[in-house]
DNA sequence: ATCACCGATGGGAGCGCTCCCACGGTACCT
DNA sequence: AGGTACCGTGGGAGCGCTCCCATCGGTGAT
């Protein structure tokens, strides 16, 4: 496939000065060309391309690495265990959209994961080392110093999930305040008046702009938002029923839920069909993510999905160009960049 | 975490000069500290290690892979598309494995698909760039090219499941022939009598020696082998689905079925069930690969199961070895590498 | 025609490290 | 005392590339 047989004549790869002498021109040239340079006549250009055919010749990735201080790399950063890589499909689709956007470039994807403290150690390590570009953070807590080393170590850095609207790093985001709006609108639309909110946790920035969006699309309703109607979550089944119960207790006269993801429905759900309420004729329900459960629940869930593999497609175009630009978003001061995706409402039989 | 603040007066980091400079020493001697060779006094190590604790010294990567004419990075590469990677735990498993057993070392996993033609493309790049050190083959078919690429890229590679008694690559299997017997022994212990046997698809190595341990099995017993207890199959439940009719019309007394793998077995218990054989009762099921699906089986299934996860360790053992040898297995002559861990028979209620 | 200018080109100077040879010193042998 | 051996050490010589500056002609303006 590559290689076309002749190499240079020490049995060793070709190196940049054996294509120039081959080309008959100089070092610097060849270089230019191949790294695409415009300042290059199209005679010499032909003439060089032909020679590193004839060799077989590939760029020593080290060598330019060292020269121009760079790698060509980027990582995608899991401060998961591997198991839950493996066990949640928002990873996977990520992982689609970050490798799609990339499969025209020179770029190489490093996956790397730091669930346990040692893995983290080595990942500071890692990054101490520059041995990449820039890096994608995925599903991070908000008390984690792997943003503030990033910064530190100037290494540009896009986040999937803001931390806080004032996110000092480059962020790509769904639009999580929108489709909290458009849950609550489709149960507004379907008459229902008592929808009560499952929120995820707080100390996500994602789950307060949910509650954001629940309570405006009430008010614009022209309806009161009832604070007992609002209970708090963990984005957990065990919270999902513990919050129902306690719904149902203080505002027994409820007739829809919005829970913050569709685990939370899960365990909502269940309580529900506990204590007799049908869904949906009782309580419509909708939930948060359009995962795998929500379409094998019974009654099939009506859901906000997420387009997961937009966000890693836009968070490598945000990040290649912070690479380009050769500084962090740390430094670029006011200038800084969050690309928000919109989200779309799966409408299932739940409500 | 990593750097203690203090930087090379520059702002830039420090270098191996800079250390050296700061510990009093030359050039080589810290370089040998670093790379932990044992010709250095205990004084001049401590003072290096001082210095370098000091300057917050991180080695250069690039310079290090230019100098020394390696990576410290090797490739697992997975020819299917990311769907297959996540969706079979086989893969999970050997990740695990080789992911601990790398983790007290420096070399870096890359994880490579190469499910596409034109990730293949990028791969065959990749390769000729000899951007890694070193190649784990996982799921490779009879006919990829990949192995011999590599052969002629002199890198060094393992292969997990090797493609034929000769396999030129340092490989890494389980004993396809003793978990094909010990399962063939069990079904015979249990009194079974008419035992059959449904394959898996024959260009796969793994399946042949199957075919091989269940002969064995039975002639060691005195037992002759019946051809027409013999079915081909293809590791998939349809291909289990059409063996198992063809079964009981050529051999309606069979009284056991020994599946090369869960799948199959599961297409098997359908006819069988839709035949009205009753399991175990009537005919006693062992599938192979003890894969969630013969745990959810109804009746559970006995299984032959794969450490998979040992093989990974196996697989990244091997292969630094032959980094350290720095040459290829197949220049390696006669003494060429074949690991093979030992399987474990899993008794559930199919048998 | 003259001169300033610009695009195309060649090649020196590193990038930070490893490898290896040469050096001085000490210990041990004859 | 002289020789041999070996250890710990310093530092030159690259590894293959990019960056940048100097150079060389050719061009259009004056």
């Amino acid at each position: 496939m590559a290689g076309h047989g002749a190499r240079g004549r020490s049995g060793g790869r070709p190196t940049l000065e054996e294509v120039a002498a081959r080309a008959g021109v100089g070092r610097g040239t060849v270089s230019r060309v191949i790294n695409g340079s415009p300042r290059v006549s199209d005679a010499t250009r032909a003439a060089v391309e032909a020679a590193v055919a004839e060799l077989g010749y590939v760029p020593n990735t080290a060598a330019r690495a060292l020269a121009a201080n760079r790698t060509d790399a980027i990582a995608l950063v899991v401060p998961e265990p591997e198991t839950r890589f493996f066990a949640e499909p928002y990873f996977s689709d990520m992982l689609k959209g970050v490798g799609a956007e990339l499969s025209d470039t020179e770029m190489q994807l490093l996956l790397i994961f730091a669930g346990s403290d040692r893995e983290r150690q080595r990942l500071a390590q890692y990054l101490a080392a520059h041995r990449v570009d820039g890096v994608l953070l995925v599903s991070v807590h908000a008390d984690d110093p792997l943003p503030d080393m990033l910064s530190q170590l100037e290494i540009p850095a896009v986040i999937s999930g803001p931390r806080s609207a004032g996110e000092t790093l480059t962020s790509v985001d769904s639009d999580n305040y929108g489709g909290a709006r458009s849950a609550v609108e489709h149960l507004l639309a379907r008459g229902r008046r008592r929808i009560a909110h499952i929120t995820g946790r707080m100390d996500v920035y994602g789950a307060r702009r949910r509650v954001d969006g629940y309570r405006d699309a009430l008010l614009d309703e022209g309806l009161g938002v009832d604070e007992f109607l609002i209970e708090q979550g963990d984005f957990t089944e065990e919270g999902g029923r513990r919050a129902m119960s306690r719904l149902l207790e203080q505002a027994p006269d409820v007739d829809a839920v919005f829970a913050a993801s569709d685990v939370t429905a899960a365990g909502a759900r269940q309580v529900l069909r506990e204590a007799g309420r049908r869904i949906p004729d009782d309580v419509a329900l909708v939930g948060y993510d359009d995962s795998a459960i929500a379409r094998h629940m019974d009654p099939p869930l009506t859901s906000v999905r997420q387009p997961i593999e937009e966000m890693g497609r836009a968070m490598i175009d945000l990040l290649l160009t912070d690479i380009a630009d050769r500084r962090p978003a740390a430094s670029r001061g006011l200038e800084r960049r969050h690309a928000v995706l919109p989200t779309e409402l799966v409408v299932r039989t739940s409500s």
